[in-house]
RNA sequence: GCCGAGGUAGCCCAAGGGCAGAGGCGGCUGCCUUAAAAGCAGCUCCAGUGUGGGUUCGACUCCCACCCUCGGCACCA
C-alpha cells in the first residue's frame, strides 16, 4: 500500500501507488486463464451426459458450430463464427443449460493433398500441424469448447464409421453405382456433385467443368426429396436458406405424356408441367444422349460427330445457343394426330425429366427460340387474359417477340377451346390418364448425390470389386479400409490408384477369390461432415458409429452456426443422412438441425479479404495487438450476428478503451473499499441503481434474441452510468453492485477480463458459473411519467403526469401547457390518449 | 429474368405505428502533463429516414410502384 502520511488528506479518487494504477493489459491476464480453462477441462461434459439421452430437468442444450477445415491458421470468419457461437453458449450456460459444445476439424481435403504434391510435404502431418495451430489460436481466443469431444475426420478412428455409414447406406439400396453424365473438374483432377458446380465452374477450381459419361457412385438423395422438401416448414432456420434449398430441390407438378414416333416403332415419354398447350407441341427435341436417338442413329457418323461436338461443350457454352439436329424421323402427337419433326439438341438435359421433351414455342421461351433459329412452326393456342380473366389482345405467331407465359384461355385446341388454362391443364391431365396416353407426375430437379471422388485424401469406398462377384462390401469388421501411409503424390493421376499394394492386395471377402481390387476412390468430404455431429456424442468409441438412445435425445442440435456459403450443400447432405439414418433405426430425430445461425461475412472496404488483394487482417495480428476480448467484443459490435461486417468500419481501438475503462473503475472501487472511503449520495445511489435494473432488462433482451451489438451499447451505457456516479471519486456497495452486474452481463463476450476482475473483487468462484442477473424491476417503476403532445400529430410539447394517468388528467395537463394551448385555436374534433405515452389533439380549421 | 436482404447524421449503426437517436467511430475545445500518449470533462449547430403515391389522429416503421446496393438461383421442359 501507499505510504499516505497522516496528516495528508486522503485523495479518494486518485490512486496514489503504481500497483493500483497499473493498466489493462490482456497479454497478461489472459493466457494463464486460457491455460487452466484448458488444462482443466472447464468446458467439458462429464463424457456420460454426452452418451446417454439428456435429462430435460438440466435443461440440455446442443450447440453445435461449423468445424473448421485445417488450411492454416484461422481466418476473421472463423473468429466470427465462433466468437457469435461463444458468446451464444456462455450466455447459456449461465441461464441455466447444460450446454454440449463439441469441437472438432473436417480434415480430409484437396488443400492437403495438394500441399502434398506442390510442396512434397506428408499430408496428413501437413493436416495436423494446422490443426494444432488452429487449437492453439482457439484457446487463446477464449472459445469455451469441449476438448474430450475432439474428432478428426481424417483419423481413422472417425473415417472408419464414415465407411460404416457408406455400408448401411449401400444394404439400404440407397448408395449404388451407375453411369450418368457427370462434372469431371479438369483442374482437380477429379468429378464433382452438382452442387459443387457454380456458373459451369468447379467451385474448388474455378476451373471450366466438362460433362463426360462415368461409372460412379451415388447416394440416392432423390428418394427423400419430397421429405427434404416438406420438413423445410419444421426449422428454424433464415429464409433465404430455405428458399434456396427449395429452388435445388425444384418440386414440379405436371404430367408425363406418351408420344410415338411416326414409323410406330418406338414409344417415348416426355415430362411437361403444361400438358394444356399440347395443342401447340409443332416439334419433339431429344437430348443428345437419348437412348432411342443413339440406337436408331447408331451407324450415321454425321450424328456421331454432332454427339461428339456436344460432349466436349462445356455447360457454360450449351446454355450460349439453340443447336440442334434433324433427325431423319417425325413423332405423332397424340392429341392433334399430326406427325412433328424431331430433333436432337442440347438444350435438352438427359438427366432431367426424361430426357425429351414436346416442344411449344408459343408458351416456352427456349423452345420460341429455337423455332425461331431453325423455322418452325408457332402455333398460337393460348388467348391471353388478365389476372382477372379480361380478354387481351390475342397473339400473332408472325410478330411475337418472346414466348408468351402468362395466363389464357385455350383456342386451336380442339375440345379445350375456352376453357381457362389451369382448367384445361387438368381435364388434358385427366383426359391422358383415361385413354392411356399418359399420367400425372411430380418431377425433381434434385440429383442423386455423386460421392466418388478420384482423390487420395480422404476415405476409401469400403468395396471390393470381384471378377466373379462383381462389387463386394467390406465386412463390417474389416473397417476401417486404411488410406496407404506411403502414397506417392507425385505421379500422373489418383496416387491411391497407382499405390503397389492398396488396389490389388485383396481378397474377394465373399468368394475369396485374389481375382478382385479395391475400389480406388474415396468418398466426398461432405459425407465426412454429413454426420459429425452424432460422432461428437462418443467420439472415442470403437464398437459402434454413436451410442443410439443419446442420439435421439440431443438430436436435432438445438442452435447450429456457420456460414451460409452451406446453404446448399452440407446442410441438404446432413439432412438426407439423418432421414436415412432414421430409418434404418439408428436415430430418433427427423432433422439435424433445429436452429440454423448464418453469420456474416468478415469484409474490408467492400470486397472480401485475401492475401492477393493485400487486405488481409488475421485474428493473431488483431490478438497482438489487443488481446482476445478486444478481438471479440469488436466482433460482436461491429453488426448483428447475420450482418457482414466491414473490417474498415471497425474501431478495434474503441472497445479496448472501454474494456479498459471497465478495468480501471473496478480498480477504482477496490481500491476505495479497501481505504474505506465514503459512498455515494442517495440520489446517485438511486439513479445508479435504476440504470443497473435497466440495462438488466434491456440486455437480457438482446442477448436473449441474440442482437450481442445492441446488447453490448446497453452495457457501454451502464458504463457510462458508472462512470457518472463515481465522478466524484466515491464509491459504495452500490457502485460495486453495479459493476458486479455489468462484470456478469459482460462475461459472454469478453471471458478473460471479466474472470479477472471478478476474482480481484474477492470471489473465488467463476464469473461464468455465475447465475444471469435477474432486475429487480421494482426499481424501474416510477411515480410521474413525461408524455408527449401532438397537435395533428406534430410534437407541440411534453408534460410530467402521474404514471398510468387516464385520459381527462392527461389531457388537462397537456391544454395547460403554453406551447400547447397556443395551437388549440381550431375546433379539437378528437383527442387521441396513449396512456403514459401522448396526447394527440385533432385540429379542425 | 426469378427469389432474398438492405438503403436513417461525416462514418458504422439503433429505433419495427407514438419525442428520429441507444451505442460507437471520427472531429473540436478544455483539464492533466516539461511535452506527447493515455485518461478525464464538455461540445458535435448540419439528417427528417432512397424516390413517388396510399392507409392512419399520427409512418423510418404498414401497403403499392419505382430506383440503387449486396447476396443466391437460373436452358430443369
Amino acid at each position: 500500500m501507499s505510504e499516505v502520511s497522516a496528516t495528508t488528506e486522503p485523495a479518494p479518487s486518485t490512486p496514489v501507488d503504481g500497483a493500483e494504477t497499473q493498466r489493462y493489459d490482456p497479454h497478461a491476464i489472459e493466457p494463464p486463464i486460457a491455460r487452466a480453462w484448458t488444462e482443466q477441462r472447464t468446458y467439458s461434459l462429464p463424457a456420460e451426459l454426452r452418451t446417454s439421452p439428456p435429462d430435460p430437468a438440466q435443461s440440455p442444450y446442443y450447440a453445435l458450430t461449423m468445424f473448421p477445415y485445417p488450411s492454416g491458421d484461422l481466418h476473421m470468419g472463423h473468429a466470427e463464427i465462433f466468437t457469435i457461437h461463444d458468446c451464444l453458449v456462455r450466455h447459456l450456460r449461465m441461464t441455466g443449460h447444460r450446454v454440449l459444445n463439441p469441437i472438432g476439424w473436417d480434415a480430409f481435403g484437396l488443400p492437403a493433398e495438394n500441399a502434398a504434391r506442390n510442396r512434397g510435404a506428408d499430408p496428413r502431418a501437413w493436416t495436423y500441424a494446422n490443426i494444432d495451430e488452429q487449437r492453439s489460436t482457439i484457446q487463446r481466443l477464449g472459445y469455451s469448447f469441449d476438448w474430450d469431444t475432439v474428432l478428426y475426420t481424417c483419423d481413422p478412428a472417425y473415417y472408419r464409421w464414415t465407411q460404416w455409414l457408406f455400408l448401411k447406406l449401400y444394404r439400404a439400396g440407397l448408395a449404388y453405382r451407375g453411369e450418368a453424365l457427370v462434372n469431371w473438374d479438369p483442374v482437380d483432377q477429379t468429378v464433382l456433385a452438382n452442387e459443387q458446380v457454380v456458373d459451369g465452374r468447379g467451385e474448388r477450381s474455378g476451373a471450366v467443368v466438362q460433362r463426360v459419361p462415368r461409372t460412379q457412385w451415388f447416394f440416392r438423395i432423390t428418394d427423400y426429396a419430397d421429405e427434404l422438401l416438406d420438413d423445410l416448414d419444421t426449422i428454424d432456420w433464415p429464409e433465404r436458406v430455405k428458399n434456396a434449398q427449395r429452388a435445388w430441390i425444384g418440386r414440379s407438378e405436371g404430367a408425363e405424356i406418351v408420344f410415338h414416333t411416326a414409323d410406330g416403332d418406338d414409344e417415348i415419354v416426355v415430362y411437361t408441367t403444361r400438358p394444356d398447350t399440347i395443342f401447340g407441341a409443332t416439334y419433339f427435341v431429344f437430348a443428345p444422349e437419348h437412348p432411342v436417338v443413339t440406337r436408331r442413329m447408331a451407324d450415321d457418323p454425321d450424328y456421331d460427330a454432332f454427339l461428339e461436338a456436344v460432349s466436349r461443350r462445356s455447360d457454360v457454352e450449351r446454355q450460349a445457343g439453340k443447336d440442334g439436329y434433324r433427325l431423319p424421323f417425325d413423332v405423332l402427337n397424340p392429341f392433334t394426330g399430326e406427325s412433328i419433326p424431331a430433333y436432337a439438341a442440347d438444350y435438352v438435359l438427359m438427366d432431367y425429366g426424361t430426357g425429351a421433351i414436346m416442344a411449344v414455342p408459343v408458351g416456352d421461351q427456349r423452345d420460341f427460340e429455337f423455332a425461331r433459329q431453325h423455322d418452325l412452326e408457332i402455333r398460337v393456342i393460348i388467348h391471353p387474359t388478365s389476372e382477372d380473366g379480361d380478354l387481351l389482345e390475342p397473339l400473332d405467331a408472325d410478330t411475337m417477340t418472346e414466348a408468351y407465359v402468362g395466363p389464357g384461355v385455350m383456342v386451336n385446341s380442339g375440345a379445350y377451346d375456352g376453357l381457362p388454362w389451369e382448367e384445361a391443364k387438368q381435364r388434358i391431365t385427366a383426359d391422358c390418364a383415361s385413354k392411356g396416353w399418359g399420367t400425372p407426375k411430380v418431377n425433381y430437379r434434385l440429383r442423386d448425390w455423386l460421392i466418388s471422388r478420384q482423390r487420395s485424401w480422404g476415405a476409401p469406398i469400403p468395396i471390393v470389386h470381384c471378377a466373379d462377384c462383381g462389387e463386394v462390401p467390406v465386412p463390417l469388421d474389416q473397417l476401417p479400409v486404411e488410406l496407404p501411409e506411403d502414397l506417392d503424390f507425385q505421379v500422373q493421376g489418383s496416387p491411391l490408384d497407382q499405390h503397389p499394394t492398396f488396389k490389388h492386395d485383396v481378397s474377394c471377402p465373399q468368394c475369396g477369390s485374389g481375382d478382385a481390387t479395391r475400389d480406388v476412390d474415396t468418398m466426398d468430404t461432405f459425407v465426412d461432415s454429413s454426420w459429425y455431429y452424432l460422432r461428437y456424442l462418443s467420439p472415442d468409441d470403437d464398437t459402434r458409429s454413436w451410442p443410439v438412445d443419446a442420439a435421439g435425445g440431443w438430436l436435432p442440435v438445438d442452435q447450429y452456426t456457420g456460414g451460409v456459403e452451406h446453404a446448399v450443400l452440407h446442410l441438404l447432405y446432413s439432412r438426407f443422412v439423418v432421414k436415412a439414418m432414421r430409418d434404418r433405426g439408428h436415430v430418433d430425430a427427423d432433422e439435424p438441425f433445429q436452429r440454423l445461425l448464418n453469420q456474416g461475412q468478415v469484409i474490408m472496404d467492400g470486397a472480401s479479404m485475401s492475401k492477393s488483394k493485400g487486405n488481409l487482417v488475421v485474428p493473431g495480428e488483431v490478438y497482438e495487438t489487443y488481446g482476445a476480448d478486444t478481438l471479440r467484443a469488436t466482433m460482436l459490435f461491429a453488426s448483428a450476428p447475420e450482418d457482414d461486417i466491414d473490417w474498415a468500419d471497425v474501431s478495434t481501438t474503441g472497445i479496448n478503451k472501454w474494456l479498459a475503462r471497465i478495468w480501471r473503475l473496478t480498480l477504482e472501487q477496490i481500491n476505495r473499499e479497501a481505504a474505506g472511503d465514503p459512498a455515494i449520495d442517495a440520489d446517485a445511489a438511486a439513479e445508479l441503481e435504476h440504470a443497473t435494473a435497466r440495462a438488466v432488462v434491456d440486455a437480457s433482451a438482446d442477448f436473449d434474441a441474440r442482437k450481442y451489438n445492441t446488447a453490448i451499447a446497453k452495457l457501454m451505457t451502464l458504463t457510462n452510468a458508472v462512470l457518472d456516479a463515481t465522478r466524484e471519486g466515491r464509491g459504495g456497495p452500490v457502485v460495486r453492485s453495479a459493476l458486479e452486474t455489468l462484470l456478469t452481463l459482460l462475461a459472454p463476450v469478453a471471458p478473460f477480463l471479466t474472470e479477472e476482475l471478478w476474482h480481484r473483487l474477492g470471489h473465488p468462484d467463476s464469473v461464468h458459473d455465475q447465475p444471469w442477473p435477474q432486475a429487480d424491476t421494482t426499481l424501474l417503476v416510477t411515480d410521474h411519467v413525461e408524455i408527449v403532445v401532438q397537435v395533428n400529430g406534430k410534437l407541440r410539447g411534453k408534460v410530467r403526469v402521474p404514471a398510468g394517468a387516464d385520459q381527462q388528467t392527461a389531457e388537462a395537463a397537456a391544454r395547460a401547457d403554453d406551447r400547447v394551448a397556443g395551437h388549440l385555436d381550431g375546433d379539437v374534433v378528437k383527442v387521441v390518449h396513449v396512456p403514459d405515452k401522448l396526447v394527440n389533439f385533432v385540429v379542425k380549421g
